[in-house]
DNA sequence: CCAAAAGTGTTTTACGTACACCCATGC
DNA sequence: GCATGGGTGTACGTAAAACACTTTTGG
């Protein structure tokens, strides 16, 4: 068999939502190389692990989520990354991972993480490697993927109101939507959310109600930004 | 550095439009495994090569045609695979790549290759490793993409008519478009089409203006299947 | 002339946009 | 009552779908 060979890495672009900005989780790396730099967190793919095993099994270790049978959270491949200079210890070949999350408490790092933290992604400064590359593919696959899909939800817990919903199409795309559009939007498309009989009370104004995630995964027609 | 060591490979999922239907380069195997399969064409990534580098030199090697600064055709990056038992040989991490290229003549085999061959992708059987898999996603990657970017025409030649472009779309769909909806389209979407001066003369009935890829890449609005 | 394929115009319909308005709660 | 946010109704514009029609060639 020819070819040389490559450590094989998996990197996490983990976004969530906190107070109507999109985040990123971010580690303080505690090893050499870019000891003391920020990075995406990953690991190295182990001997019996496929790549989405490694995937899952980090995200576990730094936020708690377990996105097996996800009920809230979602977790896709991006693409690879090899350049032959990319890892000063030798060929490292990473391939991102996107998860999306819904808000958790702040993480407690896991790892070869000295700390970790949730970092708006547009305050987000150098990251070791080519993890700002990494990124910002993983930002803008979210970005598209709420156009035609039914993903923003992955970023609310189980039960949320439209409003809710609102918000994180609003943050991740950095607009304003018309909420009374918005709102017929979300509830006509078939599948997309299912309405339980609970008011959220306590909040100035009429109380809303809260909803679940329905089976539709696609949208169509898509959801305009 | 932790975490064992893998081959890494990529393989192509090379599509183009021949007599109206769509089709994809194979490779018959000349080595074990899967010895006198029909695979994907691919390769080892060499020592200072990037991804890209050994997808467009496995891609010319198969078939004359260089995607470096191409004015026709296209190459990006699908996903990777790396299941621990994709390969016998051991762990070999497979980074997919899809390739859209204008009808050329039949391939002549390169690299390991016994024979090599355009299929029509319906009539494609059983292949080595999971290069099943990885056809099916490259093929419903070209299929999305044609919806919302110009990349249909990098399944044409330099010029070509707006029947040429729509019988790719009918190809790459199998949907039948009504040819007069699809021309005010397509020639009203800035970017896409630049009309030359030349008339393809010789057919039956008017002959139909050729045109050249515009600067444009995304569709807004996209095309509907 | 007729057939065939290219290309334009017109009507209908769906949906996004904008915005007026009503509903239900806290204070 | 009044402010606040949830939720509904309605008019308008843009564009897709369907299809009649004109244009330009070969036989």
């Amino acid at each position: 068999m020819r070819g040389n060979l490559f450590a094989v890495a998996v990197n996490l672009v983990v976004l969530t939502v906190r107070r109507h900005r999109l985040h990123v989780l971010l580690i303080e790396r505690g090893e050499q190389p870019f000891l003391g730099s920020w990075a995406l967190p990953g690991g190295f793919v182990l001997p019996d692990e496929d790549l989405t095993d490694t995937a899952s099994r980090r995200l576990a270790e730094e936020t708690g989520a377990d996105t097996g049978q996800a009920v809230v959270g979602y977790l896709e491949q991006l693409a690879s990354y090899a350049a032959p200079d990319r890892d000063p210890r030798g060929r490292v070949l990473s391939v991102g991972y996107l998860a999306l999350l819904p808000d958790l408490p702040d993480p407690t790092p896991g790892g070869d993480a000295v700390a970790s933290a949730w970092r708006p992604v547009d305050e987000v400064g150098e990251l070791a490697f080519d993890h700002e590359r990494i990124l910002a593919e993983g930002v803008e696959r979210a970005r598209s993927k709420l156009e035609y899909t039914t993903l923003a939800a992955s970023f609310c817990s189980a039960e949320f109101t439209v409003t809710d919903l609102r918000r994180v199409y609003e943050a991740v795309w950095r607009t304003s939507l018309d909420p009374r559009n918005f709102q017929r939007k979300v509830t006509s498309t078939e599948g997309f959310l299912v309405p339980t009989s609970t008011l959220v009370t306590g909040g100035r104004g009429r109380p809303p109600r809260l909803f679940r995630r329905g089976p539709a995964t696609a949208l169509h027609p898509p959801m305009l930004r």
